[in-house]
DNA sequence: GTGAAAGCGCTAACAC
DNA sequence: GTGTTAGCGCTTTCAC
């Protein structure tokens, strides 16, 4: 491979002239810009990022750290973001946290070593490990710390919207499996929830329940038992509505004439189930592009003139609601 | 961020010695040893990957190239590819090649402009870009070339036991939705069914079907309408087959009883929709750390034992089928 | 406008 | 066993 002073030489002109030419920076006269291209096409050359990294302190990786490319959820959010990264010329790192803190820092420290340009973090946990380096992040649905920018879904609004919905259509006695305890947008969903039902003249249970799928089968059975009475699930993610509905019909019961249930996420997966999933959707594409957006901005010196963007969810009606 | 330079400078050393020292190579005294270890631990060095990779003409990121992430098949892959990657001290930079040559190919020209360490590559397309670089790469279900060693699904076994299988449910009368004409694992999945079918008195169909959900939706509607008797769907792929379940479903079928499923693939969704989907499963995870640990040895500058592995799939019966 | 040269942090001869 | 030093390929200051 070819490198930038094989290309000086080739083009009759210095190194630095090469360098100032491929960056766009410092002037460079006419008649060298076109030896240099010429040069360059002939060489094939292309510039040895490594080499500028360790020139410039700075690269071109961003790193995606995500729980678990596994859960539904994540796919899409990493297509979206490596979709805008590309665009940008920058390549994404997949990290798969686990929701562990100790694995994120392993990923932290290992991606510093190579001049990380930033991150983009996603949690489904209230960790907080060592984020107090000085690369730009961006975090998903949850707060880190007052100063680094998020990108959330208006989770509130969402859940309320989505459980008006299910009183809308007829539902009178609802358990809301909420996520868990203490996670941001759990307690948030639970809030919206509250929110819709306080004051109504219905049935309410909550329960607490993982984002995991068979968790959630688990748990579904058993209320499913314990009240039988129940006409309407709200769920804090579509993997546990998924879930819910699995085991009801497993259990008999018809969807959505007698049960009617409503998830949160808007995963792909939910037009898959039979009957498919309403849900309040969150654009997670749109999310997972704003946030690298954004992120790219930092890295780029740019100010940003909002740092908390609030993504509103929308309600899509599909088949586990009779409609009002 | 402390170098290595100070790391020598403290410990009352060389740089060559701590280098020495850091890839064990070489000879170091046990003093030295000691007294650079406790220099790192006060410094808090860690080396710069960067600087070490200009030197070496070589990373440890490894490239994951797959159509699109959100397709169910690739993140378990990509889970298994990170683990695997992680725990010997590699990173991997996520590619979504959208089965576009040339997309494949601006992957490659970036990732080979930071000495990327090896590429394993996925694809449910025919494609064959510039894989003519010399660095390591590993094929997952497809043959690229063969020089480049490859991990698959024995399809064609797969495919037969799972038809069989069918048959031995009941079926009689049964369209086999096969994957895209002339990709490899597609054709091998049919030449399965043939097998088990040729001779047998049954009526089957054959059709052409993509490995996506819509698409999929479509074709089974369609022979649904044209061929009310059949009573029996193999699917090249679970996606299929559960877009399949879906619109059955939906057209009033009664999926086990009136009509069966058997998918290929074994994606985690299978286990999510109900009634849950009998099909023929691949260890999607061990493929994925099987390729990794191959690339890492041919990284690593080791013998292959073999470049071809075929890992064998296992069905796996669930509620799309009726049972012996 | 352009070039010479120092320096980014590390590795790997080679000499001692 | 250990140190000196010349690169790796690029950026960037400073002088011309």
């Amino acid at each position: 491979m070819a490198n930038i002073k094989e290309v000086a030489k080739n083009a009759g002109v210095s190194v630095a002239t090469v360098s100032r030419f491929l960056n766009k920076k410092g002037y460079v006269s006419e008649t060298a810009k076109e030896n240099i291209e010429m040069a360059i096409a002939e060489l094939n050359y292309r510039p040895n990022h490594v080499a500028r990294s360790l020139s410039t302190k700075q690269s071109n990786l961003i790193g995606l750290i995500v729980p678990d490319i596994t859960n539904p959820f994540f796919p899409e959010l990493a297509r979206a973001v490596e979709d805008i990264a590309l665009s940008f010329d920058y390549t994404v790192v997949l990290c798969n946290s686990d929701e562990n803190p100790e694995k994120e820092e392993q990923y932290i420290n290992m991606l510093t070593q190579k001049y990380i340009a930033g991150f983009i973090v996603s949690s489904n946990q209230l960790t907080s490990p060592h984020y107090d380096i000085d690369v730009p992040i961006v975090a998903l649905d949850r707060a880190i710390h007052p100063s680094i920018p998020t990108v959330t879904t208006d989770n509130v609004e969402g859940a309320r919207i989505g459980t008006q919905y299910l009183l809308d259509c007829g539902a009178t006695n609802i358990v809301c499996m909420r996520g868990p305890v203490g996670l941001g947008p759990a307690d948030d969903r639970l809030k919206g929830f509250l929110q819709a039902t306080e004051g109504k003249d219905i049935q309410t249970h909550i329960i607490e329940s993982p984002f995991y799928f068979e968790p959630s089968e688990k748990v579904a059975e058993k209320f499913l038992k314990e009240f039988p009475e129940v006409d309407g699930i709200f769920a804090s993610s579509d993997t546990s509505a998924i879930a819910a509905l699995k085991m009801a019909q497993a259990m008999g019961r018809d969807v959505p004439n007698d049960l009617q249930i409503v998830g949160f996420d808007g995963v792909q997966m939910g037009k898959m189930v039979s009957p498919s999933l309403t849900t309040v959707a969150q654009d997670i594409y749109e999310m997972g592009a704003y946030a690298t957006k954004m992120l790219i901005k930092m890295i780029e010196g740019q100010e940003l003139l909002e740092k908390n963007i609030n993504i509103s969810a929308e309600l899509v009606v599909r088949g586990t609601t009779r409609g009002e």
